[in-house]
DNA sequence: TTGCTTTTCCCCTTTTCTTCGCCTATGCTT
DNA sequence: AAGCATAGGCGAAGAAAAGGGGAAAAGCAA
């Protein structure tokens, strides 16, 4: 589902337009800014760029259009960088000297990531903090809809409240979303009223 | 299934063109690159690189062939592959709705690790378990030899167990390498017997 | 109702992909 | 040496998608 080079400019246009204004732009706007004299032109790319799940808009709706995070993940990811990497060097426990080994020499940001649709969160709460999961710190999520038993996961519940929990199924197609802090209570609801929103890829916590 | 030496020119230049322009090269512009003045020679490579599977497209969709997530993992081992951005979209907390913050904000590795002179190493036993540091996390580790009250550092003690501990000056030029676990006890020795490898800057845990 | 906007229909041209036949090397197997 | 497979290459014809247009119908909000 790749962009054309068209529709990357119908999009990028879009883009810039919501940061400048704050709003969508309409077709007309499109049309003049891409030098297009019908506007079923503008209809026709942005009816593919929805297709291709980079827009989202709602029928009829005047200035409705809207660019999808998927767009904005891979600006972010086209952004080139240096690559960092630092010398993984070994073990460290108490009582025992660092023990090297030379198999996989360093980490990079690529080893935690590893996913084409990655997303950041900071986490607020204790609700995970017997899974050692703690305030402030930062967890990289796959934008993902499946989840298996145990699977940490980012969960919206009721269209409302969106949590980190660990997901189970139980009989009678419900789902169990378990904190992990002794004080709280697993959440149970019907299976119809949870919607996974992502995977726990990774914890990041920074000190300093 | 390996590459021939035509069809990774090939391949690195398709990569290397969505990279840049965000879309991908038509047959046509392979050719130019490449300087094949057929594109049925084209057609041939990708069609080879597709039932390799480094490539997908879409039948008679122009601009179509992407690279498959198998060669970018195979780049990523050599180290070719940019440093990874993820955005950052807000927080998380039991009970409450995601809150996005500002679209911007986005994570990289150089956000923890700085540009400091940093090594990894994988953390062995329990005794930083209070403070949320488990068996199998990896840590950056921030090189130097001065530590103040209350760091956790990569401790050298008598010139033969390395160990991560918080640490602390006492009275008597003694230094205090207190563990957090309940379970254990705090090592204390004298300035000259302990040697700081490191200070911690940063803990990462990856699941799966 | 009016004005702004989106949607749909039918038309067109250009770009791009696919397929076909044919060619030259190189290396491996009888 | 002959036969065969494979990588690499060329050119042209045909077909489909991408890109574009005008006009009119249909929605929506003031």
């Amino acid at each position: 589902m790749a962009l054309t080079p068209r529709q990357k400019q119908v999009l990028d246009f879009i883009a810039a337009y919501q940061v400048e204004n704050g709003y969508s732009p309409s077709y007309e706007e499109i049309a003049r800014a891409l030098d297009l004299a019908s506007i079923a032109t503008v209809h026709k790319h942005i009816s593919a760029l929805q297709k291709k799940n980079y827009l989202s808009r709602g029928h009829n709706q005047s200035r409705s259009v809207d660019v999808a995070p998927r767009y904005l993940q891979e600006q972010r990811r086209n952004r080139v960088q240096a690559s960092l990497e630092v010398p993984l060097v070994g073990t460290i426990a108490a009582g025992r000297p660092v023990e090297t080994f030379d198999e996989k020499a360093s980490v990079s940001f690529a080893d935690f990531v590893g996913h084409k649709d990655t997303y950041a969160l900071r986490v607020r709460g204790d609700s995970m903090i017997e899974d050692h999961i703690c305030e402030g710190d930062m967890i990289l999520v796959e934008n993902t809809n499946e989840a298996r038993d145990g699977d940490i996961v980012v969960a919206l519940v009721g269209g409302s409240e969106t949590t980190l929990k660990r997901f189970y199924h139980e009989p009678g197609n419900v789902i169990r979303l378990q904190p992990a802090n002794s004080t709280m209570s697993p959440i149970r609801v019907p299976a119809g009223e949870v919607s996974v929103q992502g995977r726990l890829l990774a914890v990041l916590r920074k000190y300093q």
